[in-house]
DNA sequence: CCCAGTATTGCAAGCGCATGCAAGCCCCCA
DNA sequence: TGGGGGCTTGCATGCGCTTGCAATACTGGG
């Protein structure tokens, strides 16, 4: 096979012939007859290449399977066209949703996600990590920045948003980065007025992670809402956005050693996710009734929130738009690195279903907020 | 602005010192004072370096804030330590589980997770793009892979599972694809077994996909199973893995025009999601009592089945297993492109709860199958 | 004290594509 | 018919890192 020279020589100069994908825009040029920059231009939208030259270069790359390597295409450009998503909590319906939303939508853009799940809280390593691979933008959707990290990705340059999270004065340095999220404050001082409309007098909390920002804002958004009817808040317990906690803390609220008048009689839960638990808590280990014996509200509007045994009346985040604004954000500050740091509060609403009594009175439609 | 020409040339000859993430390893081995092989040497592991040039490059780096740059590195040594996940069904909560876990595991090798949303069919133009990424190794879950896909990606040499789907003759090229599946056959053939024995006779089905592997397994292995018992199902109704449609299908089913001696009093659903559409349907809209009336088992054991609502009996896939089994399938490859493809069935558990009435005897542990 | 053998180093050639620049081209108007 | 201006094209360089190879440094044994 290469007993002559000239040959031998050939499959010298094309070692890579049998490695993974062998055809390069040389190759293609080679077969249109063209340069290889007339090839990169034939891929590159708005470049420069007259139709002709396009179309030979793209039957060339047709019959040869050929297919830009991004990764090539990145180091030269300096634009890799991936985002980074950093996700904690999956197990919180409403964020796989999110994902799924958020990653189609980018990936009509052009853009791919590259998935960071962080459980614990090493999350520093694991944003370093990320830069490394020079992802275009950062969301960050259900977890903290440290502000060392903050401070080292806006020298980096590189676009964050912060999804469903506000910076919150000294937690990273403010202003630098982009959040987006949803009226938290408001969702909750509706759910007080709701609450205290529908003739509750001891309305409990149910708190998240007690340093998120979602969680400060709801539960100060509850506490504002039933102030203004003259009522407050008269017990509280942390279920830390998980399940098993949250059934902890419904225990705790409305167990045994809760005295029958001190018991309250309703129960707003910061997130969907929790008040399942609580829900089912109530139900089986209380013994309580939902809503007879305990209004509960939730926040995030998960889909399992409209399945038949639950009807959870809650406060919706429309994760669409909240989407839809993270892209636009991540876009422009992509294109224009001078953009300003933007932060966007979308409405909530408040969905009735029938975990809640209802206030008497014009029981319409859905309470929309703000 | 650039009115003096020395200036302008200045910023001219370096437009990109403001740029990214302006530190290389050049200008960490110029700091260090060895050459930049040194600095890339540093940084992997098991290179030829002492410990004290190494020393010096981390101090160097440290000082500079170096991070080695992962596109440039995939770029020259072929390999980009990243894996793309293909999921096509967030919806159904196997998966949000599936895909923390996975990208977990594979961080903890040193793999990040590209991922690929593909709701529609239009998988094919998706996975093309997908393999411009260069990405080391697909991982497919919820989702086929077309014939001709299947084919380039084996041409491209890549690696790929399939989680949770088997290759059935004619669908892709068979042989040339791991899978990683739970016997999906058993765990129906169990159940099957398990209605029997608690004394139903009317046992219907409520389908997922009619072309996916996992629902043609799901009600191959009930029907065998009810055979065994000399039972066959007696009605079918095809939900496609979707809430909505199982709702719907589970109206099909028992709805009014069912008489009542014809009506099903098991109902075999082939995922937790639809089965608590159903639950919900047969309860709701048909006032019908589970188990009572009508037995209801799911599958996939998603988290939501223990939900106190719902108690759904049903068949547990074990993901951490599967995604073990999943990730070492494809490090194996990736380490030596000969190994043999492999399929891999792992067993299940049906799990008992009390959406289904249970066998008088020995109602005892919880039934184990392979 | 010398030399083979091994451990470190640096050199330089890429990896596959993007892109500034200058040359070549074509078209139209005067 | 000549020349200007806009399109296309190719050339050559560089993105930041990996890696084969050759040069050098160091080790211990005889």
């Amino acid at each position: 096979m290469t007993s002559k020279t000239p040959t031998a020589k050939i499959i010298k100069a094309t070692p890579k012939a049998l490695a993974r994908h062998p055809v390069t825009s040389i190759d293609v040029a080679r077969l249109a007859d063209v340069s290889q920059s007339a090839v990169s231009r034939s891929f590159t939208p708005g470049a420069s290449v007259s139709a002709e030259t396009r179309a030979r270069v793209l039957e060339a790359s047709r019959k040869l399977g050929y297919r830009p390597n991004a990764i090539a295409s990145s180091l030269s450009s300096k634009r890799s066209r991936m985002i980074a998503v950093v996700v904690s909590n999956l197990q919180n319906q409403f964020y796989p949703v999110v994902l799924e939303t958020l990653s189609q939508r980018l990936q009509k853009d052009g853009y791919h996600v590259l998935l960071f799940i962080t459980e614990t809280e090493d999350a520093d390593a694991l944003l370093m990590e990320l830069l490394r691979y020079q992802v275009d933008g950062i969301v960050m959707a259900s977890t903290h920045l440290s502000s060392g990290l903050a401070q080292q990705i806006a020298d980096a340059r590189i676009p964050v948003v912060m999804f469903n999270r506000s910076t919150r004065a000294g937690s990273t340095r403010a202003g630098s980065i982009s959040t987006v999220s949803s009226d938290n404050h408001g969702g909750a001082q509706g759910v007080a007025h709701f609450l205290a409309d529908g003739g509750h007098r001891r309305v409990a909390y149910l708190a998240g992670a007690e340093n998120s920002s979602t969680n400060q804002d709801r539960e100060l958004g509850l506490r504002d809402g039933l102030a203004e009817r003259g009522l407050r808040t008269v017990a509280r317990a942390v279920g830390d956005y998980q399940f098993e906690r949250a059934a902890q803390a419904t225990l705790e609220l409305f167990g045994s050693l809760v005295s029958a008048q001190d018991r309250p009689d309703a129960l707003f839960v910061a997130s969907d996710n929790m008040a399942f638990a609580a829900i089912d808590t109530l139900r089986g280990a209380l013994g309580l009734r939902v809503p007879e014996d305990v209004s509960v509200v939730g926040f995030d509007n998960v889909p399992q929130a409209a399945w038949g045994a639950y009807q959870l009346t809650t406060v919706a985040q429309d994760a669409v738009p909240m989407i839809e604004a993270t892209v636009q954000m991540l876009l422009r500050q992509l294109e224009d690195d001078a953009v300003a740091r933007d932060h966007v509060v979308l409405p909530t609403t408040l969905v009735l279903r029938s975990s809640a009594r209802m206030p008497k009175k014009s029981p319409g439609a859905a309470h929309a907020r703000l």
